[in-house]
DNA sequence: ATCTTTGTTAACCATTTGGTTAAACTATAT
DNA sequence: ATATAGTTTAACCAAATGGTTAACAAAGAT
């Protein structure tokens, strides 16, 4: 039998060496060549532990996937309340692409390239709906607590504000002539100031 | 001397060739035959107006710049009013990008390739600051008439909710079991509902 | 008419790239 | 010790790809 250690380290160190290549590069700008350097193998093991570059390709995306979806997830289903969960959100959410900073990037541009992949992801995984979501946007709604707003529209508002400023990086900091120590002070203060811009764009 | 009738045509063909390519593929995913093919023209002829895939790409780039950058520059130096700015520039924008879809993404993509060449772009055509806008912001904080926000946020804001259901369409088009005709409904909604949205949220 | 410049093409080339093969090495089981 | 199964590597391969070349066609200029 293979000693665990061994064989998991081999894997998994080329999973994480193609997910550095892929994330930075995308499918077509990654080589086979510079992930097994990355990994400091032989390229013949990239095939040997995963077939094909297609294939490594959607271990890594699948498992890119995986770390970003529970982070959605906290906006569909929790049991907060609304207010709350969109300043829990906001702040969970970028303290955590903070870390990963090429994530959200990575799975976009993949999915811009093949966005039929997205079926795949969310049939596989039983992945949650917006119905809960919904159903408390509509009931505040009801109370009088926030402006009428389509539950659609509140969510794609809510993932933009988030979302944007990382995938957009490079274009803000050049209109806003800041350097990167600067845009990096101002993501930090949208962990607060988005929800803030959100609670006062609905609340009555 | 060329009759310029068919010199233009050849290679303004091309370039539309590129355009329509390199905007789906991007830089990495483009294939010179593939462009070559769209024009209906030999390889060669790529080479023969624009020497390498290199500099074609970043004709095509440049082209896609400068239609977006005027977009841009209606919400930084312009003599409406705030509010009307907001609502005329959400409106314009995203009246333009239904009809230029792939451009934001793009934009966006190829400068998270190469984050440098932001620079280049902003020096060669003498980029608009924030300045004028940042005069408005306060004047109308100090009156007022909406809450304390820093302008760089502000800024930040208005482009993510205008760009991001674009550069996401796929994931976002996913997450709300929404197909191309009810996601292309909720973007139209947007013209007007991204302007209340901001508005409320800093509206005093 | 013919000479020159510009435009266009088919054939070709060197390199890169994803992928394969066969041999060598390692460790475990018997 | 030796057979066996799993792991790793160097050498190789075919296809794709950006780019070049040389010949040919078109069109103005003289």
């Amino acid at each position: 039998m293979i000693t665990d250690q061994k064989d998991l380290n081999t894997e998994t160190e080329i999973l994480n060496a193609a997910k550095r290549v892929f994330q930075q590069k995308g499918m077509d700008g990654a080589r086979m060549q510079e992930i097994a350097d990355e990994a400091n193998i032989n390229k013949s093991l990239l095939h040997y532990y995963y077939r094909s570059k297609q294939l490594l390709f959607e271990a890594v995306f699948k498992s890119a996937f995986s770390l970003l979806a529970p982070q959605l997830n906290a906006v569909m289903n929790d049991d907060s309340a609304l207010f709350d969960k969109i300043r829990n959100f906001t702040f969970n959410y970028i303290s955590f692409v903070v870390k990963h900073p090429y994530l959200p990037n990575f799975i976009i541009q993949e999915l811009n390239r093949n966005p039929e992949f997205i079926k795949n992801l969310l049939s596989e995984r039983h992945f949650p709906t917006l119905e809960k979501f919904n159903k408390q946007v509509e009931e505040q709604i009801a109370n009088g607590v926030i402006r009428p707003i389509k539950t659609e529209q509140l969510f794609i508002n809510i993932l933009a504000l988030n979302i944007f400023p990382f995938i957009a990086a490079p274009l803000l900091k050049g209109f806003l002539k800041q350097d990167d120590a600067h845009y990096k002070q101002l993501i930090e203060e949208r962990k607060t100031a988005v929800a803030d811009f959100i609670i006062n764009a609905i609340k009555l």
